[in-house]
DNA sequence: TCTGGGGTCCTAGGACCC
DNA sequence: TCTGGGGTCCTAGGACCC
């Protein structure tokens, strides 16, 4: 028996937990860059803003009422684990599935409790976190998940699929997990538009139409389990880092600033997964909403001849292809680097030639401690820096403070 | 004026192996 | 003139997730 737990509106809601004078409230957390709404608050999605929305296109009337907030993601991440940690003493098995949403299991609770240890999860997230939240429980995942979703429009917050077939009779397809907008389009014009529907498909042309992937969500909607918790998190297969910048940049030095600050935020989660990088790719664009400016999206990638994560290497190969690939008299509004074929660092084959500097690993390491003790950002290559600051910088002009994070920015009780 | 970022898995087809 | 069978690996594209 499986529980999906999901945090309410989360962003909106981690920043109602440290301002709790926006509770009854419309607020809009952005995207980076300010562009888009990526969470709203029940009042807000009253007001019509729509999930992924840019938020120029929100009508102006409409804007002036809302509370906008640039997404805070260390103060996200902070209070998720927070979460984590409230379900890991509730229940014997947590698959921490994404920052809102984790899959427990119920097993070793009587069915008779189940609804019980429900509500305990529910209420002393909201009384440790103050970030309410919902659960849906059920015999595999994707029945969880629908019963999470049910389980939002209860006063209870807890819903659990006793009776699928008579709960999902009007459960519209796009809201299944693992259907998405064009699944659910080319099924609903089969006339297949409901859960149930998909429940009594034919399980053989599911199969040659749409893969496995479908045929195991109509196994799971009937009751079949094709995926168990998984308590430990698989290592990662790339990394990426990219940014849209906060204004078009035309000089090559200020691109090449872009990509360094990618590179070493990038080579910062790899080492914080222990891993090595095996390849770098990097890829620019210029901005694709303007039309009749000149486009252009080059992408290049490069293998390392033995593993690495080291961020001057990295820097260094991502800045070479940055140069090979940079043309003059175009506007650049995008740019990312990916570092690709990952591997644990103690089981990597050593360059014949080159032998492996024993220092780079503790440089890495000495700057990962500095920073970890005097805050990010407290030691950086000097490729990063620029007087006057970065011609590319992201918009973040609604930013919460670092409540979790920053000794002045802790909340003062008076 | 303004338009996000970071992932995974599956499938089909081509290149290559013995 | 006749021209096999059984594999793996890699890549690109497309779907999905939050």
């Amino acid at each position: 028996m499986f529980g999906l737990v999901d945090g309410n509106n989360f962003y909106a809601s981690c920043e109602r937990a440290f301002q709790p004078e926006l509770i009854g409230k419309p607020v809009v957390v952005l995207s980076s860059n300010d562009g888009c709404a990526i969470a709203r608050s029940n009042e807000c999605k009253a007001l019509g803003v729509k999930m992924g929305q840019p938020i120029h296109e929100v009508p102006r009337d409409v804007r002036r009422q809302l509370i906008v907030r640039s997404a805070n993601f260390g103060l996200y991440g902070d209070i998720s684990s927070r979460i984590v940690q409230i379900l890991s003493d509730l229940f014997a098995r947590v698959e921490v599935y994404s920052i809102d949403e984790s899959f427990v299991s119920f097993e070793w609770i009587k069915p008779s409790d189940r609804a019980r240890v429900a509500k305990e999860a529910r209420a002393r997230i909201l009384q440790w976190t103050g970030i309410p939240s919902c659960v849906g429980i059920g015999q595999t995942k994707t029945l969880a998940k629908a019963g999470n979703k049910l389980a939002k429009k209860t006063v209870h917050g807890v819903v659990e699929l006793v009776d699928p077939r008579a709960q999902l009779a009007a459960y519209p397809l796009e809201d299944l997990w693992g259907v998405g907008r064009k699944w659910s389009a080319k099924l609903g014009a089969e006339g297949i538009m409901t859960a149930v529907d998909l429940m009594d498909a034919d399980t053989e042309t599911l199969r040659a139409r749409y893969g496995v992937v479908l045929a195991r969500t109509q196994a799971e909607l009937l009751g079949h389990p094709c995926s168990d918790i998984v308590e430990v998190e698989a290592d990662r297969k790339q990394i990426v880092c990219s940014r849209s910048f906060g204004r078009e940049v035309v000089e090559l030095d200020d691109v090449c600033h872009a990509v360094a600050a990618f590179a070493s935020n990038a080579c910062e989660k790899l080492r914080s997964r222990s891993l090595m990088c095996g390849g770098v790719w990097v890829w620019l664009n210029t901005n694709p909403f303007k039309e009749d400016a000149a486009q252009y999206h080059p992408s290049k990638a490069f293998n390392l001849i033995a593993p690495s994560c080291d961020t001057r290497e990295v820097m260094s190969v991502a800045t070479a292809l940055t140069k090979a690939m940079y043309r003059k008299g175009y506007r650049y509004k995008k740019g990312g680097v990916g570092l690709l074929d990952l591997t644990h660092g103690d089981i990597h084959q050593a360059d014949l030639f080159a032998g492996v500097d024993p220092r780079s690993a503790k440089l890495m390491d000495t700057m990962d401690q500095v920073n970890a003790k005097f805050g990010r950002g407290a030691m950086v290559m000097a490729q990063t820096m620029r007087r006057g600051g970065a011609k590319w910088a992201v918009k973040r002009e609604n930013l919460s403070p670092a409540y979790t994070q920053k000794w002045s920015d802790v909340l003062r009780v008076s």
